[in-house]
DNA sequence: GTCTATATGAAGATAGAC
DNA sequence: GTCTATCTTCATATAGAC
């Protein structure tokens, strides 16, 4: 079996319990609690879940550990706090580049440029690294990243593949599985080889050119028949 | 600081060691260490690095502590080698299907097939997590797997880009880029939602259903500009 | 709520016999 | 090389004073 398992925080109760969403206002927090949260973010982020002690985190928050267990009931309950405080992340905005009113190609530019730059982040990369190691063990913990994250994101690009396809601006067969292909491509070796420690952060340029390429190479292969008014080069 | 670092293992010495190579046949191993060896790999990708015991492995392998101990160094090092081990499943042979002689769309599709299904599986699943998960705390490592696994598969796509484009079948600018997003496709997002354990093992039929979808769009994308015969209904 | 001090247990590593 | 038994360290969690 998996190390202990004393309190699975996460068992079932809070199966529903997504997270925070970004207008949503919590009771005021303690300044301790706060100073916790904070602390524990950093510590756990940094050293992982089983290389993250409580300790540290009590000496980060510069509290004492019996004011951290009166806050959270152990590691369990902090970390799954934690997780979805930071989980958000993932989450890239479409509607508001739909809103800007851009086409096609700005948008899937200006989105995916957004999602590799913050898939990329040291954040995002600890986030993700963490989440993926000890996604076994909490089982709430993924799905209410996804809900908040991922899910959102690729559900809010397919929609607006199908409203172009259906404008005959795009020709996208099974939206979802087009922006999930596109996500993907997107983060291609270099999200995994940053994951692995091989390469350090990306350049800017590099991250652009690798949007451009996979912008250049959706937007070929969904061009419509015939295109409403003008043909661009770059397909 | 992570975690104590007692015997960093991978610290510099071994950072040229790569992976075993399918032809090379190493000194005959002892019963108790192959047993060993066995029992650390099920035990560390069924429970992680730091949930792993070095006791819970003894246990499985039927020996001693102290004799585990006589093989490896510590915990450390015995991981490095489980994972070295391990590492090149990540590689997806490309000659074998070169050499078949198929055209670029059959060549994508089974070397597509076969890089999803084994990312899918449980083994690589598990490898995935822990080195995604340790890989920071054992430097060499990552290289090692990049060099046996993704590198190589990448190369070999690529070559084959470069190789078809000068024959005129395909018209790949960055082949190297372009290979990185065909697989970064394929992988799409049920690879992460998997990884988080939000989806359960994808049937095949829908592993066979993103294949063709990433390699329709793939060939759509790289089309060369006046196809050599025939043309393709399915871009 | 917050602290200091401590109980408890788990796991990495080793001593010494065979 | 292999075992049994043990040492040591350290992290989670709590008791009890303020």
């Amino acid at each position: 079996m998996a190390i202990k398992a004393k309190k699975q925080a996460f068992a079932a109760p809070v199966e529903a319990l997504a997270c925070a969403h970004p207008g949503t206002i919590l009771p005021p927090m303690s300044p301790k609690r706060a100073a916790i949260e904070k602390a524990a973010a950093s510590v756990f982020l940094r050293d992982g879940f089983a290389g993250a002690s409580m300790e540290a985190i009590a000496r980060e928050a510069k509290v004492s550990k019996a004011t951290l267990y009166s806050h959270f009931q152990g590691k369990d309950d902090l970390f799954g706090a934690i997780v979805r405080n930071n989980c958000q992340q993932m989450l890239v905005d479409i509607e508001s580049s739909v809103a800007a009113g851009l086409g096609p190609r700005e948008l899937l530019l200006a989105v995916g440029l957004k999602f590799l730059k913050k898939m990329m982040s040291d954040e995002v990369m600890a986030v993700y690294r963490i989440l993926v190691s000890e996604a076994p063990r909490f089982p709430a913990l993924g799905r209410a990243v996804q809900n908040a994250g991922p899910g959102p994101s690729c559900n809010g690009l397919a929609d607006y593949f199908r409203h172009q396809t259906a404008l005959g601006l795009l020709a996208v067969g099974d939206a979802d599985v087009a922006a999930d292909q596109f996500f993907g491509a997107l983060l291609g070796g270099i999200h995994f080889r940053r994951l692995i420690c091989v390469d350090a952060q990306a350049k800017p340029s590099e991250i652009k050119f690798r949007v451009a390429t996979a912008v250049d190479a959706f937007l070929a292969a969904h061009q419509p028949k015939a295109p409403p008014t003008k043909r661009r080069k770059g397909a």
